[in-house]
DNA sequence: GATGAATGAGGATTCATTCAT
DNA sequence: AATGAATGAATCCTCATTCAT
């Protein structure tokens, strides 16, 4: 049972709000550190600089979600893979919507930071997913267009935290209330199933829990 | 037939690449200037400021993009209209995959450009959009969920050239280029009959010219 | 006939006095800055950065120096080519005792700006004077030896106005004052004539001209 | 018999070197203390501050220094009296070369901690030497030229450690390795026979004890 | 004695912007 | 239009120092 977070924990918690918000060029290190009432130069005696923080902040955020994606290629042969692993997926990045926006902005800035992870963990799972979709009976999809399924279902999950404050502006509802994570959640899975992806062919009824 | 581009546009054109890889914090005034060989200083003669810089950066690049999208708008009742949107959608994209990056800065950085922008344009295009699909017979999709759907092809069509960049590194092939943005365009197309768009129902036949 | 000085000179100036008075580490460029009524900021206008501003200072002040002394390697064969010298080095140090004191401090740092000057200009130096030594008659000193006779007097010279300040202090005499430096530099010739250096045979007697 | 050396003299030993290497201005506390795997903090424990620390090196250096030569001071009747004290300087100086950086830099940088010290110490030596060298029969040197000898054996000797960084690079010898001195210091005798120094008329025989 | 954490005071550098020329 | 020069406000980071543990 952890206490208070101690302070590096505060501080990677701060930033990472912070960088998903304005990106890394457009937070400064005085804000974060403020924001914990905390000065800049505290904040040096537990990262070594920006750059340091940022990575932690990566690395922190990435590891779990690789770990839920990576932990769903071990089920992949069973039935309702798909839906597991959306549902799995969605509930982990609701509780972290700041991860997906992460992920966006480097994806947008060229993905310094990212490329060394995603070459060391989405390497893998991709090859894997690709595998499993290879061995899928009846899928409309050729073997040329998996990758862009993938793709998509990338698209459809991070992106939707990643753009969510927009959202949240235009359509006057807040995307990462839990009813509306649900919503998204089921509209994926009525994709999923009308598109026809591994999933498609049989039982669109377990329950399964959103993890923790 | 132009002649060369006049200063203030080459100015555009060397702000809108710069903004669209570092966004608007992670963007030098400095940097814009001296890519066409000019000073901070004579950049003040042409635009107000930075943030005026940015505003006409955004107004010329999403505006031919509202109008092909509301062009459509116009003609939706025809049948390969979703199709015709795509396709449009997408050329015009690929010509100026800058203009998704940007809207992706601005989704994830609180839109506050966005907004006014957005307010004036989609709110009207989305409404005619919501309009169609209601009127669509035989659709899959609930009315609570042609919401989720249009977001769903905004996400898939610009989402694609937003994150290029990464997709490229991970995937080793240009996003961008002519015949990969066709492949994407046609899995789009393939989406959409399986989803039972809009132009679901009958005919996936015309041509339609990809504009330019 | 030059004007006042430009700021680019002035910079050049202040930083010089300030660089040999307290080292490159204990300058502060915003004081250099100040010293002459500018902001740091502006400083940046006319140096990329500190290290740019002290290279161009060494340079600067460097350059005369190394040509006073390769001057005199074009005459050395004559009679009181050492008097000569002395006189010539004596007086420029007298003029930019600052130099002096950067080439010390520059040497007790380890010298890392200074090495690619001095490969330049000290080499084909050191090793002309050598070879004069060499063909010198009756001189007291062993091949050997030659290198520390040269090293001896650029101690002597150099080192009187790098140490300058705290001869003054315990000596309670200003070493810069135009007689102290007067007899100082008679006694380096004094001193040149009984240890029978080069010019020591024959005649002590040419005028010589302390340069302009 | 000397154990492991105490804390606090691990911390001068470092120090000192860091200090004779970068100056005070370019030495951090930091790096003094983790030269030594110590906290900067702990540092705090055994000195009151970064000048009480200086201070310390300085008093600890210079000390011996000015006994070596106070000593000789007593026995300057005798004939050889100024090759000892080379001989004992340049090996006090040879053994701590760092002690003649700092004296350097000192007098580089204003000698304000150097003043102090000097006035008790170096007054007396000098006021001694003088009277010795007033006494000396056949001297060249006129009165008013002696402390400007004095100065000269100074600049010499403390000069040619002060400089050895220097010296190594553009000589590409070491300028500290035991023969390097050796030859150094009878190139120093050598000089005070042809100069006519006290000890110039007798005898270049004593045997002489490099101290300690 | 040692240290983790905190901090005020700089210190180098960048940046958007202005203005006289 | 263009620019060199100037600058206030940040921004990232370092440093010497303190203090509770």
């Amino acid at each position: 049972m952890p206490h208070l977070p101690i302070t590096r924990d505060r501080i990677l918690d701060t930033a990472e709000a912070l960088f998903a918000e304005r990106g890394f060029a457009g937070t400064a290190v005085r804000d974060i550190a403020s924001a914990i009432d905390l000065t800049a130069a505290s904040l040096y005696n537990h990262f070594a600089g920006k750059e340091a923080l940022y990575a932690a902040v990566l690395e922190r955020g990435l590891r779990p979600l690789m770990e839920v994606v990576a932990d769903l290629a071990g089920h992949e042969h069973e039935r309702d893979a798909l839906d597991a692993t959306l549902g799995r997926a969605m509930a982990h990045l609701a509780r972290r919507p700041n991860v997906a926006r992460l992920i966006y902005h480097e994806a947008l800035t060229g993905a310094a930071h990212l490329v060394p992870l995603t070459r060391e963990w989405i390497a893998p799972i991709l090859a894997h997913a690709l595998g499993e979709m290879k061995r899928e009976v009846g899928s409309p999809w050729a073997e040329e267009e998996h990758r862009r399924v993938v793709a998509m279902w990338v698209q459809l999950c991070a992106g939707y935290f990643a753009v969510a404050p927009l959202v949240a502006e235009l359509l006057g509802e807040d995307p990462l209330a839990p009813e509306t994570v649900e919503r998204q959640t089921q509209f994926l899975r009525k994709l999923a199933r009308l598109i026809g992806g591994r999933a498609s062919a049989p039982a669109p009824d377990a329950p399964k829990g959103e993890t923790r």
